[in-house]
DNA sequence: TTGATACTCAACTCATTGGTTGATTATTCG
DNA sequence: CGAATAATCAACCAATGAGTTGAGTATCAA
């Protein structure tokens, strides 16, 4: 349950997002990783350990480089989530419920 | 700034969700809304506020009530995002870039 | 008008988050 | 060996988040 607590959490920042991004290309380094930003390599590696506790990242150590991968399958668990509410924003159900509710009301 | 953030980080808590979920079955008034949860009335307000800020939510005022509405939209935009990285999570973009990266180390 | 109901606002905790720097540990390279 | 590279750890800071309480406002109902 938590598990998309810290999935959704992991996804609403912006630099990790783009982490995502760049991890979609393939196997990256973290330094790699880390040199696009305007910040330091303490912080980007703060932020992948954010990704890597939802799951969406995995890291494995080769050497002195630590080796980023995209593990995208927890964001499959949102999707599920969210796809509830698909009918809604599609428009169909929530007019439909607002003409139910403005008939009840009248 | 960018909604995603916003979107993202309102559902990241669990309560948000459940009352995503409660407002699924139709407008609800903010008591209503609250009375399921152990916190208080003004914490419950906080949340919908959360959830209103990131477009998720509105509320219209009639008498002294106030009716809160699923506005699902955006998480619509929240699904294109995620679904960039569907054919990684479906099991078959990340394998391929595996071998791929392991021919490339051989 | 008086009192209950449905809220909001302000002020305050306490924990977490995003960021920093400085020191330390591994590892590779000359 | 010694120096550079890749990364972590520890400590700290400022801002935000989730929660509280207490007081105030608006509305309805008797």
């Amino acid at each position: 349950m938590p598990d998309l607590n810290r999935v959704f959490a992991a996804l609403s920042d912006e630099t990790r997002r783009a982490i995502v991004a760049r991890l979609s290309l393939g196997e990256t380094p973290l330094s790699d990783l880390a040199e696009p930003f305007d910040m330091s390599l303490t912080t980007v590696s703060k932020h992948v350990r954010v990704l890597s506790d939802a799951g969406l990242v995995s890291v494995k150590k080769r050497g002195r480089t630590r080796y980023c991968h995209l593990e995208a399958a927890p964001m499959k668990d949102a999707v599920d989530w969210l796809d509830h509410y698909r009918a809604f924003w599609e428009g169909q159900l929530d007019s439909l419920a607002r003409y139910l509710n403005e008939e009840e009301r009248t």
